[in-house]
DNA sequence: CAGAGATAGTTGACACTTCAACAAAGCGTG
DNA sequence: CACGCTTTGTTGAAGTGTCAACTATCTCTG
């Protein structure tokens, strides 16, 4: 925040920083692509019909899809919006509180996961996952781990505004 | 690719893969509204300008940004006639071939950098580097380089076409 | 229990990315 | 040297995300 002196990467820190900035790029992108190829999906709405999938009646608040994802709220009404045009969600009203709106999968929805979920898998596999010795794979899910905790704690928004 | 059978991750891998999505997500948005919200760029915009302020004379040809970052060339053509609009870069005819095109960081583009780059490399720090320890930040370097190396082994097509 | 403020979700305008089609220039082989 | 093929870069449309404004509902406090 205050200028003070800046302190620098250092060249290792550098090159670790540039490595996660292109490989994760290059890493959604692909998974984003492979989806959309063969399944006509969008890596972000998978994602959902995934946290649905894992909900008792396969339904979900919208605002628990936005905040499971970190997403902000708009941008979960225009995905689902989407995706209840195209027959893989349906929306009705909550019944407790008047507000709120549950996002339910329906069969094509689910169907249509089942058939996605074998693609995505085998790319996270592919292109990361079978990539890495198990111990390095660790320190990289505690670094992102920290990441979040961190950026969340520091900026309580997170939970509502995004 | 063939449907086979599926080999899912188990519950670690699972969550690292999750804290991956999460964190990267979260970390890119931080640091590009930071840079948004303090110098009115955004961070493709400023990872243009850490290009062109390394290459000799601050210029680069369009094509060369494009590789380097792993973006399409209309995403860098649309990004750099944002930038060009803005006075932040200059673009001429190359002179050797008459296809290409060289994008020349401006004076303007230059102070901006020296401004965002304290910004950007504070986000960087706080929200990322100073969180693990060497040990871990290490890992994920290396991670994250294999994950590069082996996509565009992979796929050539990377080289150009994106 | 009234009013202020918080929360859920949507909307529309705007910004950015992707994709396919395109023009212009270079390259390579007969 | 001419033809086809590749490469460079741009364009415009369509898709997706962000932001700010808005409605409706809920909750808390005096």
């Amino acid at each position: 925040m205050s200028p003070t002196e800046t302190r620098w990467l250092d060249a290792d820190q550098q090159a670790t920083w540039r490595a996660f900035i292109v490989g994760s790029t290059l890493l959604m992108d692909t998974l984003d692509r492979e989806l959309r190829q063969e399944h006509d999906i969008s890596l972000g709405e998978y994602e959902i019909l995934v946290r649905l999938s894992e909900s008792p009646d396969r339904t979900l608040r919208m605002a628990k899809i936005a905040e499971s994802m970190r997403h902000s709220r708009s941008r979960v009404t225009h995905t689902v919006s989407r995706m209840e045009k195209d027959g893989l969600i349906r929306r009705i009203a909550a019944t407790d509180d008047k507000r709120g709106v549950d996002a339910i999968m329906t069969d094509k929805g689910w169907e249509l996961l089942q058939a996605a979920a074998h693609t995505h898998v085998s790319g996270v596999r592919a292109h990361f996952v079978d990539l890495a010795d198990r111990a390095d794979y660790a320190a990289l899910g505690r670094v992102m781990n920290s990441v979040s905790d961190q950026l969340v704690a520091e900026n309580p928004t997170f939970e509502d505004i995004r």
